[in-house]
This record gives structure tokens, sequence and C-alpha cells, in this order.
DNA sequence: TAAATACATGCAAATATTATTATATTTTAA
DNA sequence: TTAAAATATAATAATATTTGCATGTATTTA
């Protein structure tokens, strides 16, 4: 199993929106650098930084098609990812009555904020 | 759906070795503080932080149970996404074999690095 | 071959995150 | 009522991330 510190590092070079974003367009298919720059509003280097991230990181790569740089998905983890980002869940889980070990114990507890 | 920015702070919130840890302790249970200063091998004041950013983020909760704090899971998503990142994934997704735009281009591309 | 297009890189500034240390709060037990 | 146990908070220091900007390179087109 992928060890703890690679599943952190996986999921923090993900988090940021503009990551997500790209990512997303991502699985619709083939984009540019170009292409980024319009949906993201960012500047066109920062998007390459992005691009960079996570291509360096073997979550997407590219191929060379004469001045463009056609970007694409890699790594299988991540639609699956997208997708549960959209799924929607009603309830919060169920609290424990009270704890297991004590069997004692309210909630919700005082809080001080 | 949730907004973009909304889920990166989400997964940005998940994604450190000794939260993730926490949460995968959660889903076998309640724990209380000084569990974690056990399993995860940092400090008590690290454990509190990690424990209130979670909190304060609605990804977890607790009870008072005297003088024991017994955290539980709150976040439905939680459990799933642990899972997601547990799964083995053996192929990397293919590659499209040129740009669906101006059917050029070759695979893989030419690298600097 | 010069200009334009598409993209990448390096670096510094701003900001955010993390761990550490010291101290405080709450609760139980003696 | 005092001490200790369990946890939280605050301040700080160390690091890491993010962005902006200037510049650099490759490719195509005129």
């Amino acid at each position: 199993m992928i060890p703890l510190e690679k599943r952190a590092e996986l999921l923090k070079i993900i988090a940021h929106p503009a990551r997500i974003k790209i990512l997303e367009d991502l699985t619709q298919g083939v984009k540019c650098v170009s292409d980024f720059e319009d949906s993201l509003d960012i500047s066109q280097p920062n998007v390459s930084q992005h691009l960079t991230l996570l291509r360096t990181n073997g979550i997407i790569d590219f191929f060379v098609d004469g001045r463009l740089k056609c970007y694409f998905l890699k790594e299988p983890f991540i639609p699956d990812l997208l997708d549960l980002l959209k799924k929607e869940y009603d309830d919060d889980m169920p609290a424990p009555a009270c704890c297991p070990v004590t069997k004692k114990g309210t909630y919700p507890g005082e809080r001080r904020r």
C-alpha cells in the first residue's frame, strides 16, 4: 500500500484550486497551456508552474505538438478523487452515544468556542 | 455542488501525514488525545493543534468524558477518501495517441528533464 | 530570417504551515 | 485543597508554498 507520507503528499499536490481546476479540465480531454490560461484566469507563468508541479509528480504528462504542449491525465487516482469530491453527503456521521471504553461522557461536550 | 475553493481547502486540511493518521485511527472508533500521542509519536501540543484544525473545519468532533476528550469522525466524506487512498491502481491512464485537436503531435514529447 | 506565438524557468517577496516551547485550563483523586 | 493528569492555547521559530515578474527558449509563420 502507498505509504502514509506519500498519500499526504499526493493530496497536498492536488489541494489547490487552480490545480483541481486543471485536473477537472483534463478529465474532459487533452488541453494545452493557453486553454488553462483562459479557464483559470491566472498568468501564463503561474499556469506553467502548476502544470510543472503536477507533471514532476507524475499526475499529468504532455506531448508536444508543434509549439503546443498537450497535457493529459496520467494518474488513475485523479478521476476517482474528483468524482468523490463532487459526491453529495446529506448528513454528518452519527456521534457515538458515549465513550466505548468508559461508557460515560456526554455529547456535545462543552466548548469554549 | 461544493465549490472549487472549498474542495481545495478540504483536501488541504486532510493533506498531512499526522492528520491522515488521526483520521484513519478514528475510522476504528472513538479515540482520546493521548491515544494519538502514542500512535503518532508527535508532541501533545502538536496533536492538539492538528485535532483543533480538524475540528474547527467540521471534520471531527468530540465529547467530554471526565478529563478525556473523546474524538470521533463527523464528516462522511472522510472514510470514502481514506478508502480511495488505499486503492491500488495497476496502470497509468492511457496517453492519447495524438492531439485530438490538431490530430498531430507525438508522445512522449521531448523533455528537458 | 525576423517577428510572433507558446511555454518554461529563476528568483525574490509575500504568505502560510508546522513544530516547539512555555503556560494555562479543567477535572479527578488523594 | 492540593497535586497530577489530560488537554488546550499562545507565541515563536523554522520551513514551505505561492505568486509575480523578468527573462529565456523553441517553433512556426510571414
